[in-house]
DNA sequence: ATTTAGACCTGTCAGC
DNA sequence: TGCTGACAGGTCTAAA
């Protein structure tokens, strides 16, 4: 769910406030999630160790642990961090709808009303209050706070890895697209060769490491390329403007706190206003507002493409 | 060597 | 109201 801009967003909520504390303890209540090391190692490393830093490479999180220890967050499709300010209880008890599904899914945890209100205000006033958080892992700060990793549909992944292992934990993934490093030319380069769509290969993250299907579909749009163009055919001009929007489009979203158009949630548990920002991402049927003519929507190697065919021709060449 | 369908998971929403 | 099918910010693996 998250691409580049909500982790980033993320990312930097993270390193405005946890960066200095010490986790005490971790629960795992879905233990799939850990995805390295095996289970026992993972509590037993963790407890105890300070938050040194917060950083993000491609759609990672990565918190780093003193120790040259670091957690890698990835939340896939509905992963969501929530910050819980120290008060909050986290109520184990089961729902009553949850109660058949307790043998399969394990407990989910909700937060509660604080007893007194406390900031941020935004969970208090959430009108997700009271509703299932899906509460995956729970890093108990020894300052009091709790930090939860939220994931409805459970694909997302925490590891723990050694500082000299970064380079396997995040094997296979492509320049940062935010970095001065990243230029025309390197893409171009990535691209030559490649036979498949231009939209499936933005969302190849060893071409452009962060970009998902959102920013695919809204630099493609930017750029005035069909979806279906293959990725060898563009002409140097049109790498170049699809360069400019990746950068734009990736810029503008985390401005906008990211994208929310159901689950994507901040670490207060703000949803991101950049849906209202999007030009094609889920506008099918509406007016694209340069041309006029109706979005559409197709269907690109079993993910949903969102383009205008009057500004994104399919140009034979 | 690539492409593609399936797996992993659960919630929500439109339509009948 | 209830059921069914489509669809959802991702990525890995097995089969074609």
């Amino acid at each position: 769910m998250p691409e580049l801009p909500e982790v980033e967003y993320t990312a930097r909520q993270l390193r405005s406030s946890i960066v200095g504390a010490a986790i005490y303890k971790a629960h795992v209540f879905w233990e799939r999630t850990i995805g390295y090391p095996d289970l026992d190692t993972f509590l037993i490393e963790v407890s105890g160790r300070c938050i040194e830093a917060v950083r993000r490479r491609g759609k990672y999180l990565v918190v780093d642990l003193e120790g040259d220890l670091f957690l890698s967050i990835h939340r896939r499709m509905t992963g969501n961090l929530l910050l819980l300010p120290p008060g909050w209880e986290v109520d184990t008890s089961l729902r009553e709808r949850d109660a058949a599904a307790w043998s399969t899914r394990g407990p989910s945890f909700f937060a509660a009303s604080p007893s007194t209100p406390t900031s941020p205000t935004s969970l208090a006033s959430s009108t997700d209050l009271g509703k299932n958080w899906y509460c995956r892992v729970c890093f108990d700060l020894a300052d009091g706070r709790r930090l939860l990793y939220i994931d409805p549909r459970k694909f997302g992944r925490i590891e723990l890895w050694s500082r000299d292992c970064e380079a396997v934990a995040f094997k296979g993934l492509g320049p940062e697209p935010l970095s001065t490093a990243f230029r025309a030319e390197q893409l171009a380069q990535a691209l030559a060769g490649r036979k498949s769509s231009i939209k499936q290969v933005l969302l190849a993250q060893e071409v452009v490491a962060g970009i998902g299907n959102i920013y695919a579909d809204e630099a493609l749009y930017y750029a005035s390329i069909h979806p279906l163009r293959r990725a060898d055919s563009l002409r140097p001009a049109e790498i170049e403007l699809l360069h400019e929007g990746i950068v734009a489009v990736l810029t503008r979203a985390i401005e906008h706190g990211g994208t929310t158009f159901s689950g994507y949630r901040d670490l207060w548990g703000e949803a991101g206003d950049n849906f209202n920002h999007v030009r094609v991402y889920q506008q099918d049927g509406k007016p694209c507002l340069r041309c006029g003519t109706l979005v559409e929507r197709i269907v690109i190697g079993q993910r949903s493409a969102h383009f205008c065919p009057s500004c994104q021709k399919l140009t034979l060449e």
